[in-house]
DNA sequence: CATGAATGAGTATTCATTCAT
DNA sequence: CATGAATGAATACTCATTCAT
């Protein structure tokens, strides 16, 4: 099975290896310049490889920055997916335990490498229409993943049967999103689950008084 | 009166008035294109005038751009205070009605001209790291001012006594990006009501089921 | 006789008076800034006129740079000649006093504004091949002045008889240029006068030592 | 020997040669049309290369002006000294026959190419501020080494003791300039060469009658 | 296959000049 | 007649992309 992409291997190899070193030096440039401010050649010399190279591996500027959100999207929604499928749990408590994880992994990674929310948040939408529109659809994307956990949620009688899913995802995502841009300022691990914990208060407990 | 301010007439008035309109016109332009695709012709062509009129008003391409955020940050900002002081309520639910009237009137800005939160929140902070900069500011003074409206109804005891402001109100101005964000898709006044009313149902009586 | 002329008077003598200062301004400006670097609105602010009003004396830039220019050659060309005309001496002693004043004149013109010779030798070539003529044209027609003194004095027997006299002067007036040049570094009276007196020297006994 | 400075071979002596080439091309656009007439696009259309090509040997129009004029000061420097160091001679005799071969040397040089002194002496200081200071102190470096010629002189006793080796410097090397414009009008290297010898009767003879 | 020299499309900006007020 | 708002020709410079070596 494997046996017949094994021939590629040394060269092929390699070549896997820089082009996804050249996805990482792009993610570096674009987040620490600025898509338009970063050059091709600010790519090539951050892995001192000739700008010419550049262009074996990916069509074009265009091309890569492309590739360089693929990871980023891919990165998060690995950890908003992994293990925590939306069918998974069928009470309040392990639901909210799980929004719990969810949460400190997404924590996580914002607070690794806040480039990340910085480019997906700051940068890419300012660099074409058409990527504003991938990062649209990105976050369309993800609240039709929240909204999939609500709604079984409220399919099991653990979430309120009048629920408004989709908008109430679409509310959701938008403080997780708060959450990403916090991080930009205060990187802070302590910071981000003091701010994840008003999160699940207030989507739990609300913010009113007595009740 | 207003006499003495006369004298400025004629061709100072002129002048202001040809300044705003280059002002909107560069917004136009800014949201259609992108603020970098956009060239100082495209703003001078669609106002018939010269292009180096253009400089007569602005120092440079980068100079009115800050002066479309301004206009822009100014109009949502007035909104979110004009005739809504934090301490101009003292029940939950008058809060509660302040918080609609307010979401109403960011919704009527939102479904206005989607180009305002096109331009604000995926235009703006590719431009420059001085804009991103300028954007998270305005998010953070933003959200300096839910916080205000918070602090008041914790003090006021109509609001959760062990709240966290902060955070919480961090939360809020997520929310409301997301709602800002899903009228670029679907700009009916109608889904912002729901968005809106979806999002004060999560800040007062929660997700779960029974409480 | 002159009352035709004075109907012009109120109006007219105000124009002309304006126009002498737009002169002096501009030679200002040129000197200041350099013709190229200087514009025309840098001259109409020092006369706290609008810039407008600069085309109703002069035709364009650079029809004023020519009057700015009239004006210097003028200044030395009276100087040159003033009560000194080239069959006024008939003795070498009385020719090597008026060389000596004519030198002191010089002198006095360039230490006075250094600017002048600034503009003369060093802008103006600068500014266009038209003007880089006219600089050449001045300078031979000082050349050709000069020579008319050498000849006079060949003619008259105090002068070497063999003088070539085109080029001698065309000698001394690069000397007098190198004098004017020095003036930019060093416009000290007492300097200049060092080094007139090294060209009369020059001049009357050679550098040769028995001699 | 020279084998290990080959490994630049091929590329890089392409390189330079092309550098050279666009100084030279630089240079006679500078000198036909002027600094400011000429484009950087006039430069590279002489060469038959892109314009852009222009911008990865040079940082910008400024920055090859320098080269061009560096060129020039280097030529006629390497005329000045080149075998013909100031305390190479010992007697009037022989420091005549210098004098005269430098004068020949300059000559040559400005008749060759009547571009050199045009460009040096019309052009360049127009150019800038700076470049009109390299140009004086240019000058005044050439003024130096003629004194150090006259101070050798003066020293060995066959100039004149009290000669002001400083100013008589200066006002040689304004024949010397005057010499150079001349060809400007007449680039003949008889006239050149008259001149030459009229500047030499001058500095040994004077221009005085019997004595 | 890597390289980097060559390229030129694309654009912000300046400033002399005009002309309506 | 003075003014300065409007104008647009003119140009230096950048950088993504190509392709010969």
């Amino acid at each position: 099975m494997t046996s017949d992409s094994r021939p590629l291997s040394r060269a092929e190899r390699k070549k896997q290896e820089l082009r996804g070193e050249i996805i990482n030096a792009a993610f570096d440039c674009f987040a620490d310049l600025g898509y338009h401010a970063a050059g091709i050649s600010d790519i090539a010399a951050r892995l001192g490889i000739g700008h010419g190279t550049f262009y074996r591996y990916f069509q074009n500027k265009r091309d890569i920055v492309d590739h360089v959100i693929d990871d980023l999207v891919t990165r998060i929604m690995t950890a908003l997916t992994a293990e925590n499928a939306p069918d998974a749990v069928s009470t309040l408590d392990a639901y909210r335990a799980q929004t719990e994880r969810i949460g400190d992994s997404l924590a996580r990674i914002f607070a690794d490498d806040p480039r990340v929310p910085r480019l997906l948040l700051l940068e890419a939408a300012g660099i074409d229409k058409a990527m504003a529109d991938r990062v649209l659809e990105f976050l369309n994307t993800a609240t039709a993943l929240t909204a999939a956990y609500l709604s079984h949620g409220v399919e099991l009688g653990y979430l309120r049967p009048d629920l408004d899913v989709e908008n109430t995802a679409r509310a959701i995502n938008g403080m997780i999103m708060a959450g990403a841009l916090a991080s930009l300022d205060a990187p802070t691990a302590d910071q981000q689950r003091q701010f994840s914990e008003a999160v699940r208060r207030l989507m739990y407990d609300g913010i009113a008084a007595h009740l």
